[in-house]
DNA sequence: ACCTGAACACCGTTCAAGT
DNA sequence: ACCTGAACACCGTTCAAGT
């Protein structure tokens, strides 16, 4: 299937050695056959970037389910998170590289993909704070995962000095820890 | 110059829009002109990123300049930042956007320029809370910071449903609200 | 029904040649 | 000294033509 091919591509060289032509090589055929499977380079990236999403859920599904406490499934949440990105950075990356041309917005499907990720950490949140509001919680819950998103970012691009899974693990530990902190002894 | 060039196409197409076609035609010369003054493309937008870091490094030193306590300066240093990614989405999209190819590390100066970034939060976060160590600092100031960046990211790249920058300055409070909070009543 | 091959309009980059 | 123009090796995408 061109969906492997195109991964392993991805694998080796980041979503910048993707293309049409190398695709077509990687599978004895000739570029123009790959229009016959899917409407264009787009089409094929974002069912790549479904997959890649749908096996981030499964870990971070996991990762909930062997959890005592709402606080150590987020810390799981968190640690997963990061260590899915690592595995496989070429493919994890493409996900936030890759841009639909400016109108064309993205498929329902993969939005919501996206969502239920978020999804996850608003359930063990309201678990975790029950008296909360909804929307304070939604609001909480996109926060704390874009946090985790920027340091997972940050450390696979290798933007900091000193990127190595460790520290970024690290760096999730603390963000967690200290917002549930503060999230639930909030005085007012 | 090539570079404000370079900056218009970037600010009206995105990073995706950037060409060294485009640029030559946008200042009336032939694309070869463009490599006696640049070893590359890369080096020009490695270039204009570096501009657009000092920028972000500007506001957020006025930021940081008007605050009364440190936790306001962190806040406003959150906001600042935000702001300043929504006000010029191409250029700062494309300081993140864009990849060295494989092996080529990034310049000194520019990393430096990263770094410099992060030092602002740091400080403060010293100024918070003076009894912790260096490394606790650090750690705090990089986690907070990749948060802030996060957000910024998902919102400004429109990966989250309902991002504009009112969404996304809320999640940069709540999250520097909350890991504030956590971080000073720690016990232990 | 399935695939190719050539074409079109684009890339980044180089470098002889022109003024 | 400064710039061009053409070339090279690449892109994504389309589509007549082949089997």
């Amino acid at each position: 299937m061109a969906l492997e091919a195109a991964a392993s591509i991805v694998d080796e060289a980041g979503y910048a050695g993707l293309s049409a032509r190398r695709i077509a090589q990687g599978i004895g055929y000739t570029p123009g056959t790959l229009y016959l499977v899917f409407r264009n380079l787009d089409a094929l990236v974002l069912e790549l970037n479904g997959r890649t999403l749908d096996g981030l859920d499964r870990m971070l599904q996991d990762a909930v389910a062997g959890s005592g406490s709402p606080r150590e499934a987020i810390q799981r949440l968190g640690a997963a998170y990061i260590r899915t990105a690592f595995d496989r950075k070429g493919r994890w990356l493409m996900v936030f590289e890759h841009r639909l041309p400016e109108g064309e917005p993205l498929p329902d499907a993969y939005q919501a993909r996206i969502d239920r990720l978020f999804q996850l950490v608003e359930q063990q949140l309201a678990l975790l704070a029950p008296t909360r509001s909804k929307d304070e919680t939604r609001l909480a819950a996109r926060a704390l995962w874009g946090g985790l998103h920027g340091i997972s970012l940050l450390a696979v691009g290798e933007k900091l000095e000193a990127a190595g899974v460790a520290s970024a693990a690290a760096m999730a530990d603390c963000l967690v820890g200290h917002f549930l902190n503060g999230y639930l002894h909030r005085e007012d």
